[in-house]
RNA sequence: GCGCCCGUGGCUCAACGGAUAGAGCAACAGACUACGGAUCUGUAGGUUGGGGGUUCGAAUCCCUCCGGGCGCACCA
């Protein structure tokens, strides 16, 4: 537990303890009475370092004024040890503590001592949860709704291991289906053409010039011969040609954005093993099917969903929705009992019928969790970028690593919360200024790294925090810089109760602004005395923390610039 | 028409139902002959789209209206 944890829960057991001799002492029943009270950093200052609401919460129930209520909790509170020097009630019957700033010299130690780890909590007690995103349909190349994904996702999921759960980050590879079919049809047609043939493309084929390039490649690999073959086994080997070739590309492009999967899923396999047919059978069994016009529907309005969806087409095919379901209960049989995805906003139609036929067959839907991102909106020279995949003509995340780079891209994906829609300015992004939130935080690092490398040049080196006396760090920008660093693990764990990365990046640029402010007041190198070695362990342990945010959100802490 | 998301200073956005709504950018005025000026200090800028309600307390929850985005396929 953090050194603000430990003292606010500290804060906590104290007030309770004191809250339940009051309710009792007003003959009220205490475990009945007392509600769900918050211990929290008040947003002005002035009203101390913590604060409680309890008072205001057990007026009703008291009924009695609420400043009355906290005045006799105030005085039937025991504090000792926990660092509170002065207890005022204030504004309408908070509870106001002041501690003694003591507390801030047990920081630096703890953020030391953690390392890497520090931020760390055991949150999730080794739940498993798997985390699914971008999951982009290996017809193409990624675009920045995916990429706003993997930024997305992959940051959930570094938050969520970092808070002590066992995650798996999967990547759904639509390799069946309608479209698939197509781009079988669109590839062979290629190949055909390529050797002379003629032979029309489908009418909704994939016209792109990336089709004609693969089957040059595949000429050149395995020659004509497939020209000669049955359709169907010529469609079937450039099919699955044509998908390696593809998700060979995604992979790369994700390497190169630094997000990694450990469990590539393919749509084919719930098909070939009958997972599809069986959960379409379940879903009859127990009586939440029924036909219409030669194709059979899920009743998803039972479960609250706004229509019905089918699950085989009048074809006799089954649709993606019942593969889908397939695909989310096989997820639960492997044993996840918490399902995360990340969605674009415009599949939201979709949740409530996913989740609908999660609670027909039996599972919990409470533990699939859906996040909805919106969508990006690319602006270059303070105009929109049209993106149309009909023309085909869209920006992709080659081209924005390209231009941009990855910690800028990253960055700017996780800033904004996920239900924000994302105004992405490629110029911004790429700005190498004061304009660009990016380079303000690496370049707090950068500078911590420039400290420690001038020290180096002279011979010297950081000081254990043990060895240094924090009690010298008092300067307003010190003791700021200090207590926002104590404040890193709750910032972690909000977000990961929320699934809100953008916590992280505004988090580390706020720490970056209070170390700048600090930089320029204060010198380190040669501040004097013991002096000098404080000030050299709280610009280490900036650095650690700076690093560890930066980690979690998948952007790069540099040594220099 | 129905559903989901959004509406907060000029711009882009924060704010577990809490006290005086915060940052960054842009604007304006300034800064160390020393550790990286991709920095810092300060000033100005707001009836949180409008109206109603719930609450001790609402940017946050509910209703309604207005505006924007996205869905509403036997596509995925």
């Amino acid at each position: 537990m953090s050194v603000l944890a430990r003292i606010r829960a500290g804060i906590a057991s104290a007030v309770r303890r004191a809250a339940l001799a009051a309710v009792e002492a007003w003959g009220l029943d205490p475990a009945a009475s007392l509600p769900e009270f918050t211990v929290e950093v008040p947003r002005e200052k002035e009203h101390g370092d913590l604060a409680t609401n309890l008072a205001l919460l057990l007026a009703r129930p008291a009924r009695r004024h609420p400043r009355e209520i906290a005045a006799t909790i105030a005085a039937r509170l025991d504090l000792r040890g926990t660092w509170v020097k002065e207890v005022k009630v204030a504004g309408p019957g908070f509870i106001n503590f002041h501690l003694d700033e003591g507390w801030l010299d047990l920081v630096l130690p703890d953020i030391e001592e953690a390392g890497d780890a520090y931020g760390a909590t055991n949150l999730g007690g080794g739940k498993k949860v798997q985390v699914e995103f971008v999951s982009a349909n290996p017809t193409g190349l990624l675009h920045m709704g995916n990429a706003r994904g993997a930024a997305l996702g992959d940051s959930i999921a570094a938050i969520l291991s970092f808070t002590g759960f066992d995650v798996t980050r999967e990547f759904y590879i639509n390799d069946a289906g309608q479209q698939v079919e197509n781009l079988a049809l669109s590839v062979e047609a290629r190949y055909l053409q390529e050797l002379g043939y003629a032979a029309p493309m489908p009418e909704n084929g994939y016209f792109g010039e990336d089709l004609i390039a693969t089957a040059r490649r595949f000429i050149a690999a395995h020659g004509a011969g497939l020209a000669a073959a049955a359709p169907e086994e010529r469609r079937r080997v450039l099919l699955a040609y044509t998908l390696k070739e593809k998700l060979d590309a995604i992979k790369a492009s994700l390497e190169a954005f630094g997000v990694a999967f450990d469990v590539w899923f393919s749509e084919s396999t719930l098909h070939a093993e009958g997972a599809v047919r069986r959960v379409i059978e379940e879903l009859t069994a127990r009586g939440h099917t029924y036909e219409k016009e030669g194709a059979l529907w899920f009743r998803a309005t039972t479960f609250g969903a706004d229509k019905d969806e089918v699950l085989v087409r009048q074809s006799g095919v089954p649709t993606y929705f019942a593969a889908d379901v397939a695909y989310h209960k096989n997820k639960f049989d492997r044993g996840f009992t918490r399902v995360i995805d990340i969605w674009g906003a415009d599949h939201h139609g979709h949740v409530a019928r996913v989740k609908g036929a999660l609670a027909a067959l039996g599972y919990d839907a409470g533990a699939l969790e859906v996040v909805l991102m919106q969508l990006v909106r690319l602006y270059q020279g303070g105009e929109p970028v049209r993106m149309s995949k009909r023309t085909g003509r869209y920006v992709t995340l080659d081209e924005l690593l390209e231009e941009v780079g990855r910690d800028a891209a990253r960055y700017f994906f996780v800033m904004r919360s996920a239900d924000s829609h994302l105004d992405f300015d490629l110029d911004l992004a790429r700005r190498r200024s004061n304009e660009n939130p990016v380079y303000y935080v690496q370049y707090a690092h950068a500078r911590i790294a420039s400290i420690f490398r001038q020290l180096a040049a002279r011979g010297g080196k950081c000081p254990p925090a043990a060895e240094v006396d924090p009690g010298l760090l008092r300067e307003p920008a010190e003791r700021a810089l200090i207590r926002r660093l104590a404040d890193f693990p709750d910032e972690v764990l909000i977000a990961a109760l929320e699934l809100a990365p953008h916590r992280i990046a505004l988090y580390a640029h706020d720490v970056a602004g209070l170390f700048h402010s600090f930089y320029n007041a204060y010198r380190v190198l040669g501040a004097g005395e013991g002096l000098e070695e404080a000030r050299l362990v709280l610009v280490h342990c900036t650095g650690t923390v700076l690093r560890n945010a930066l980690r979690l959100i998948g952007v790069g802490a540099p040594e220099r610039m």
